[in-house]
DNA sequence: CCGTATCCGTGGCGATACTG
DNA sequence: CAGTATCGCCACGGATACGG
């Protein structure tokens, strides 16, 4: 559980989440949405999603190369939360 | 609200915001609930919580001292939000 | 286009000792 | 009892450059 929240907790992980939660999304499209994050960040990031289950990665073995990332039931259930959290941080 | 997240991502906050969201507490038995937690930090934490408003801080000039620390509405607020991701992540 | 490699700064956290 | 003072570690994240 505190593993959970320091990990929803670093700066960039619930950006991605959001952003994946609206849809699936390619690297570089992250990147844009996303100005100042370091794409070693992202790559991190978005590795450690995907170790817990929470984005799927998929490689099309297109020209040039195309990687799309995108939540899974689970992944979507904390974007829900992250909602959740928002609203409250907003009110 | 990616403030909030780090915020609440640090390793103790959430356990304090745990402890007092079950019903207000004093320093000492804060410590001894949260194994581990040096008093620095434990002073550090109620006082952020204090300033951002969701805890507040009672003195009672007894003999010995009292100071009793207690969740506002809005801590509460967040106190429900952590269950729910307490939940979340033990399904 | 999609990343990995390297290097480095920052601050959260812990341990310990001490005060009103 | 309820904290403050001091010191140091080290893991996380950022910038930049380079590889498949």
């Amino acid at each position: 559980m505190t593993q959970t929240l320091a990990f929803v907790g670093s700066k960039w992980t619930p950006l991605v989440i959001f952003q994946l939660h609206l849809g699936a999304r390619r690297y570089g499209e992250l990147q844009r949405a996303m100005p100042g994050i370091s794409p070693k960040t992202l790559a991190e990031r978005l590795q450690s999603l995907e170790e817990r289950g929470l984005v799927t990665r998929t490689v099309y073995p297109d020209k040039p190369p195309r990687v799309e990332y995108a939540l899974t039931p689970r992944g979507h259930e904390l974007g829900d939360i992250l909602d959740t959290i928002a609203t409250w941080a907003t009110a």
